[in-house]
DNA sequence: CGATCCCATGGAATCGATTCCACGAAGATG
DNA sequence: CATCTTCGTGGAATCGATTCCATGGGATCG
């Protein structure tokens, strides 16, 4: 280990060239000539050079690294949209910074001074709650920034978001026509966009369709597997207990089937059981699960897509990407 | 917006201070008087005064960033252990870059190029094949590094990983006690150390407890789900099927079962399924899963800390965590 | 053939923090 | 009361790239 950083002097001084001549070449501004460039490349091949990104950075007020502010990667729905998007992203030259809010608010606040502090070119988040400071220091310094998944009332960027709505009112109507009137809701916190817009649904299109509106049938879980379980076993305990579930997201979806299993409930006969997102194994389970399926692929590459527009000084239109019923056979009827 | 950013030199001026001390108060330097501390302080938060990373970083030699470098997010085990890492990190104050190699070699190099350019203060890395030269000049530089579940032949660096002999080896028993004799066996890539390292042990475990050794029973995968699937079909078309399976990961294991389902094959009764990686849904399949599992919490958690370790000069021992067999449904004997 | 333009180039300033060094005031010691 | 520390401070150098600006040589044009 040579103690000495190889800088962009030395490659120069290898190539026989100035550093502004190096730089150029290294950064590929076309202001070269030939010669130069042969022998700039060929000296920083063989002092094995790799820029610092600091000092590039600093100067040129340019990072090539993009922030991503998530909930948590545990989840299948985030794991994807990470990998989407962190994918996209690579391929035009960017790296990624992640950070799990964990659905709490002081940490989701931590990640985007982060971001600031780390001059980030450009943040993706899938943000909660709504006065946030940070996101408003971030806002206010510029830096662009679209959202995915959710969004915070109140504050205009770009989103690439899901119309939850439709595959929510599919699914009613698909438990209404199976015969089911009390369907249990396990809803998302109110603090998160999702989560309220999949509740308002959900009620709405309860109400049209003339299912129970007792409010005891919602209970507010937390989109984590615990809550899930938690929300199943409160809405069992019901005088009255549903003959469906709905489930505003995969984990606390999967909470409820622990939970059901558990009690010796029988999927898609004792009770039926809808989840929003589609997760591949789903399919798999003794009773395949219905879903409301969206496609987080195309969300993470359109998020990314989103902010190169924004980063390049456009105003790009938000995205709002369908979701669709897909039934299973845990739907059934109300058993007999 | 204002056009111009805030610099220390604003911070400083606002709290009347020089530049060198506002930095010493906002970089913890005990050298400093506890008047200017609270006027640098206040005058930082009333300009939210976010300091420049990359000025400070390329200072000081230090970017309280670390690489993350895995196989893919979306298969739950690394989305644990990257869960854990970064969360332990920002513990300790520092950001994560993740990079995603989907078991790519070219990917994997990118993201270690990348890193070094980063100048990030150390990398966690789960690294796949062998004469990687990025992975030799992230070492050359003497950046701290630590392999994280798997590890590189002839690289000698702290490393956190799984015991798989032992579970497996408890696998191998608990099958042949119920009875099985030829057991399938969907392996991982041989370009890991992981792949390398349970096949061997799979084979040595049947070889002595007296399974088959036919090799055909061995099916190469590549640690994605769609292998699961074809090594499935594969091994169930041979002259003389296995009467079970064990699968190297846990997207593998899917993979088959998806295979299994769609050919009416019952788990547990028709064909003994075991994955490596305990993943939460697994125990609540039709048929829950039996698994090797291991923490991978404890994982991660563990890596961050070699690392720091390293980071500040040390030269700790590797760590070497148990698996264990984990018995459920679907490893029952063959059917008659 | 002289004036003009273009293009590759090098020198030097610059980005925004940290840190070395020197300095003066205050407190401790004999 | 003189000397020696200790401590907080500011000025200036520094990290390693990019980029502004000036320059000289060759091609182009009238």
């Amino acid at each position: 280990m040579t103690s000495a950083v190889t800088t962009i002097k030395d490659v120069a001084a290898l190539a026989g060239v100035s550093p502004a001549t190096a730089s150029r070449v290294l950064s590929g501004n076309p202001a070269t000539s030939k010669e130069s460039r042969e022998r700039v490349v060929a000296a920083a091949s063989e002092l094995d050079f790799h820029p610092n990104a600091q000092a590039r950075a600093l100067r040129s007020t340019r990072t090539n690294v993009i922030g991503l502010l998530l909930s948590d990667v545990r989840n299948p729905f985030f794991a994807d949209l990470a990998h989407a998007a962190e994918q996209a992203a690579l391929a035009e030259g960017f790296v990624t910074l992640l950070g799990n809010a964990n659905e709490n608010m002081e940490q989701q606040d931590r990640y985007l001074d982060t971001f600031i502090s780390q001059r980030v070119d450009g943040v993706i988040a899938a943000p909660q709650g709504e006065g946030s400071s940070s996101l408003q220091s971030l806002l206010d310094r510029g830096v662009p920034t679209v959202f995915v998944d959710r969004t915070v009332d109140g504050i205009n960027v770009p989103s690439v978001t899901t119309d939850s709505a439709r595959g929510i009112r599919q699914a009613v109507e698909h438990l209404l026509g199976q015969g089911h009137t009390r369907v249990g809701y396990i809803a998302g916190p109110q603090t998160t966009s999702t989560g309220r817009e999949r509740l308002r649904s959900f009620s709405a299109a309860a109400q049209e369709a003339g299912l129970s509106t007792d409010p005891d049938l919602t209970y507010f879980g937390d989109f984590r597997s615990a809550s899930g379980s938690a929300g199943a076993q409160q809405l069992l305990a019901l005088p009255e207990p549903p003959t469906a579930l709905l489930a505003a997201d995969s984990p606390m979806a999967v909470g409820a089937l622990a939970t059901l299993n558990s009690m010796g409930i029988r999927i898609g006969q004792d009770m039926a059981v809808i989840a929003f997102d589609d997760i591949e194994w789903f399919s798999l389970l003794e009773t395949p699960l219905t879903v409301i399926s969206n496609d987080v692929e195309a969300m993470g590459r359109a998020s990314v897509r989103l902010l190169l527009d924004v980063i390049g000084g456009g105003r790009p239109e938000s995205i709002v990407l369908p979701s669709e019923l897909i039934v299973r056979a845990s739907s059934a009827g109300p058993h007999h």
